[in-house]
DNA sequence: CTCATATAGTACGGAAATCATAATATATGG
DNA sequence: CCATATATTATGATTTCCGTACTATATGAG
């Protein structure tokens, strides 16, 4: 739906070449300022960056196994096993164990702690709701969109260099 | 275009609210995701998440001073020093005594193991490349100025975070 | 069923990182 | 010249990381 028509005129291969390389540099500036956001929101919090990060991770897809979590965040199991005491030292989690398979442990965020959190990322999220504002339906369609598809590209990335060995 | 049962023809606040709350789940699965290639990364060139983010900063910002990338990645002074040496000790980067203020140090980034990690970024790289080609010049140009934006909107929140002591 | 093997999670311990504090060197203003 | 402030690093206590080993449970073969 955001193909449009190529080899025309008007089309500027330079201009896109130089919007193409604004993005990808504006996505290095986000990335670094969204990590120093968290690492900001984890001070308060007393949590490490990675300890808000498997938070952010289990809140988001839900009850997970260590297992599952460490092969997601790419932690060594042993290092998990250290992060999940903290945070369930902190009443963030509880460890459960799972139904089917004994062996396996289910990772829960309880919900206790959430408002505080939100609290803590409301200044954000309201610079986002007033910046989203100024923005057509469709063209929040387009950024959706393209912040999926990012993500995606992301993810075979980070697959791709994981599945080599150098 | 569509009506809708609820006022306005030309913005359907339901519509607009979902594509918000879309944009900002989306936001957060991106930084995980590019946290994560990041991670990926630096596992490749013996490098922790922190010692790249810095790297990243002084790629992007030019020699700095160690008080100021502190400042700007949010890390103590001493644990900084510990970066500095980590990424000295590895090549990435040189200390030299400023010329105005001696007590000063710059620091610079080589540039011999650029083409490293640009290797490694390249799936990343050509994956954007490959997903921005479906876009026309005007819808890059309103992802650009999202991410921008989106950055500043970081920036400001993460400054409101810093100032108060709660 | 019994045994071998695989898997999930964690305990342990050495190596490394972090960070508060102190120390050193230089700058600045009176 | 002196007092004070600032940039960076050294030191050491504490915490974190992660390779290895261990326990408990699961699975498959015979």
């Amino acid at each position: 739906m955001e193909q449009t028509s190529s080899g025309d005129a008007r089309h500027d291969p330079r201009g896109r070449r130089r919007a193409g390389n604004d993005i990808k540099a504006a996505l290095r500036d986000l990335r670094i300022q969204l990590a120093l956001l968290n690492h900001q929101v984890g001070g308060k919090l007393a949590l490490k960056d990675v300890d808000l990060d498997c938070l952010d991770v289990l809140a988001r897809s839900g009850p997970l196994t260590p297992s599952t979590l460490a092969r997601q965040a790419g932690l060594h199991p042993a290092t998990l096993t250290g992060i999940l005491d903290r945070l369930e030292r902190g009443g963030w989690i509880t460890r459960d164990r799972a139904r089917g398979d004994r062996r396996s442990i289910s990772i829960r965020v309880l919900p206790d702690r959430g408002v505080e959190v939100f609290r803590l990322y409301q200044p954000m999220i309201s610079a986002m709701d007033d910046l989203l504002d100024g923005y057509s339906e469709e063209e929040l369609d387009v950024i959706a969109g393209f912040l999926r598809r990012s993500t995606e590209a992301g993810r075979t990335s980070t697959e791709k260099l994981a599945g080599q060995d150098s």
